[in-house]
DNA sequence: ATGAAAGCGCTAACAT
DNA sequence: ATGTTAGCGCTTTCAT
């Protein structure tokens, strides 16, 4: 143990109460200019920082955001993440990070940080929490914030990119290359992403007077193996396709490998687009066409709206929710001129 | 505001004084096991949570361990973050991040959650700070552990791979390969990193007979555009090379785009060598070879140190400083007969 | 402009 | 086995 010091070993060396080494520490009242010197030179001298616990229990704030994620060692999520932890310390607030693992009992239990009052705010990032859970917390009045998907309570924030638009913006090129048989990768079923992802998909199609055939979907779980093992089965049910269209770079991965297994060309044969703009899709080869999202940007952008609706109380519905540009870039993988 | 519940609520609806519920709260005394049985039932039907900051301050503890990493969405540190995060939570720790951004400014700022006790713990991760700054700190009885570099003074666990020993396994593997001029393309200076595989670079040189050139030294400051940019000085020079080591993979990525852009041949003119097993190193085109680090057991290990030295007051030196093995991977780009 | 004192919600020492 | 009470270190009325 340490023998920390505290506030009233500064007010007694600085010949003053604790409440006016509290008000110059806080800028809290107004002070006399001497006074405030005096305490501040104690305060270097003697080096003292007042502890958090006390403060935190006296001003019912702790300063700190909880995070939490699927997976912290995912490139996506790590992205977010140093987007929400440079903008919170910008702001004088620390983040608790919390990775599920994919597992939704620990995304309940890490929402108890938000209860018990470890943390001012909690972000979920593609939480797999219902509308409704999420609506049980918020209406308790603890303050909630989500990337990655929209949400109707008018207290959440949130921030997102439009899946159906760009997904709508992947076919219209697949369609542009010449394809007529274009297959969706889906996520795990009951991600939002999945969903519109899919929605898109669809809408492209109808739009380009192209028929929708049931054939064409397979499920990748959204990891590589999930992308090799569904293009495997494509492959085996022998329906005929040029083109596949994963719903994220990981499953795109696992179609290359399926490719060069069976020796089938990348974008001869067929051509893959991806989500993400994972850094990966930049070095493989072919190069992976992808959608990039501005992971940064959506992680400083959400913690702005929550640290406005903490301090003010409200946020007006037009500031609530954000959806930011996503952007398809086209490398290699699907386009044939190159 | 929400209306929280306190433990005087529970305590009145179950008909006990506060202290028995903080009692079978923290199992800390003998409770009757039927008012036991009520006072946890009042628990559920409340949904009562104690506080975490009035707990903090009572019980001088906050169950939270700092992390701080120069930069959290690069890979290597992600992937010990992972590691960390997953034990401490696993014995209830909860984690905080701190991101530098390789900024000993922020280093030094963020060491003040520990003195201002907001973590029980902090564990840097590679830090810019001396033996002598981190030796202030611990003498005054905080608790810090270190991952990625050994630390002489005995209060602080440490983790980390022995970058001499994989160093010189690496200059071996290419002297094997028929290589004698060999580069070494080192990272920022003062990084302890570039300094030890360095020494191990030489001290295989020695072993193999051959003499160690200092135009054969360049540094490339741990990024990518950094070994790109080393790689086209080193071309300039007009030095006579065959290999090149690379201290990281992000420099050996630069490497390759030089490569390419005078295209040169790897493995067939150059054989490259790298350091992290960075994923990209499997994906990219001839795949890279490299030192693997269990980076997620590194995280793991030093929580196991730091909290057991915390609960038990003391720590043996044959437990304080764990060294794990690395591993070469030799892929393409080192290998002549691929 | 400054000080005295109450109290944030919990745990632990002491009493019963 | 359980209750009473002091106090962790701070902020914030309320006085002066």
């Amino acid at each position: 143990m340490t023998m920390d010091i505290k506030i009233v070993d500064v007010a007694s060396r600085a010949g003053v109460s604790p409440a006016t080494v509290s008000r110059v520490l806080n800028n809290t009242a107004n002070v006399n200019a001497k006074t405030k010197e005096k305490v501040m030179e104690v305060i270097r001298e003697l080096g003292y920082l007042p502890n958090a616990a006390a403060k935190n229990l006296r001003s019912q704030k702790t300063m700190t955001i909880g995070v939490i994620v699927p997976e912290i060692n995912n490139s996506y999520y790590a992205e977010i993440i140093k987007g929400i932890e440079n903008k919170a310390y910008a702001q004088k607030y620390k983040v608790i990070i919390c990775d599920t693992g994919n597992n939704k009992e620990k995304e309940l239990d890490f929402l108890n940080l938000l209860i018990n009052r470890t943390v001012d705010s909690m972000i979920l990032v593609t939480p797999q929490l219902s509308e409704e859970e999420l609506a049980r917390i918020v209406d308790m009045n603890y303050s909630i914030g989500i990337v990655g998907r929209y949400v109707g309570n008018g207290k959440v924030p949130c921030v997102f990119t439009d899946n159906v638009k760009f997904s709508k913006e992947v076919v219209r090129h697949l369609v542009e290359q010449g394809h007529k048989e274009i297959v969706f990768l889906s996520g795990y079923a009951d991600a939002i992403d999945s969903f519109e992802r899919l929605e898109g998909y669809m809408k492209a199609l109808r739009e380009h007077h192209l028929p929708f055939l049931p054939e064409l979907i397979e499920n990748g779980d959204f990891n590589e193996r999930g992308g090799y093992e569904a293009m495997k089965r494509l492959l085996d049910k022998k329906v005929s396709f040029s083109a596949v269209y994963a719903a994220n770079d990981e499953m795109a991965l696992g179609v290359y490998k399926a490719c060069r297994e069976f020796n089938i060309a990348i974008p001869g044969q067929i051509a893959v687009v991806g989500v993400d703009n994972d850094r990966i899709s930049r070095y493989i080869t072919p190069k992976l066409s992808t959608v990039s999202q501005p992971k940064i940007r959506m992680g400083r952008a959400i913690v702005d709206k929550i640290l406005h609706q903490l301090e003010h109380d409200s946020l007006k519905e037009e500031d609530r929710v954000l959806v930011l540009e996503s952007e398809l870039i086209v490398r290699e993988s699907s386009d044939i001129r190159l």
